[in-house]
DNA sequence: GCATTGACGAAGG
DNA sequence: CCCTTCGCCAATG
């Protein structure tokens, strides 16, 4: 795999973003996306975490979410019940495959790094 | 360069 | 929340 120079950018800007997000809090792609201003390519996100393995220092992939709340990149996880261990681990209930209270648990980088 | 794919999002049902 | 359709954009074949 080799990216350009603006995907680099991209790359290493939703990583710093992931890793900024707090334990025990989630966001979604969309969010991520829109905070770096790619916007509308919040497939891009989950893209982007799909290069995120290996990557130091880790990436918290398993507190990004889609917009529902739904842990939709667990399988691409090294076990599809890692995801939900690991935020089961940081006191956020999940139960079928949805994370609990994701409306309170929800980190918005575009609204809680401003404050 | 076109076609397909995808860890998504919004809107309508 | 689930389903479908459409839009989005970089990667991949």
């Amino acid at each position: 795999m080799q990216y350009t120079p603006k995907t680099k950018d991209f790359f290493q800007n939703v990583f710093d973003i992931v890793r900024l997000i707090p334990k025990g809090r989630v966001t979604s792609y969309g969010a991520i996306a829109k905070y770096i201003g790619t916007g509308g390519s919040s497939r891009m996100v989950g893209w982007a975490m799909n290069a995120s393995h290996g990557v130091k220092p880790k990436v918290p992939a398993h507190r990004v979410v889609n917009r529902n709340g739904m842990l939709t990149g667990k399988a691409h996880f090294e076990t599809p019940t890692k995801m939900q261990a690991l935020l089961e681990k940081e006191k956020i209930k999940v139960q079928n495959e949805t994370v609990v209270d994701f409306d309170k648990l929800f980190w918005d980088p575009a609204i809680e790094l401003v404050l």
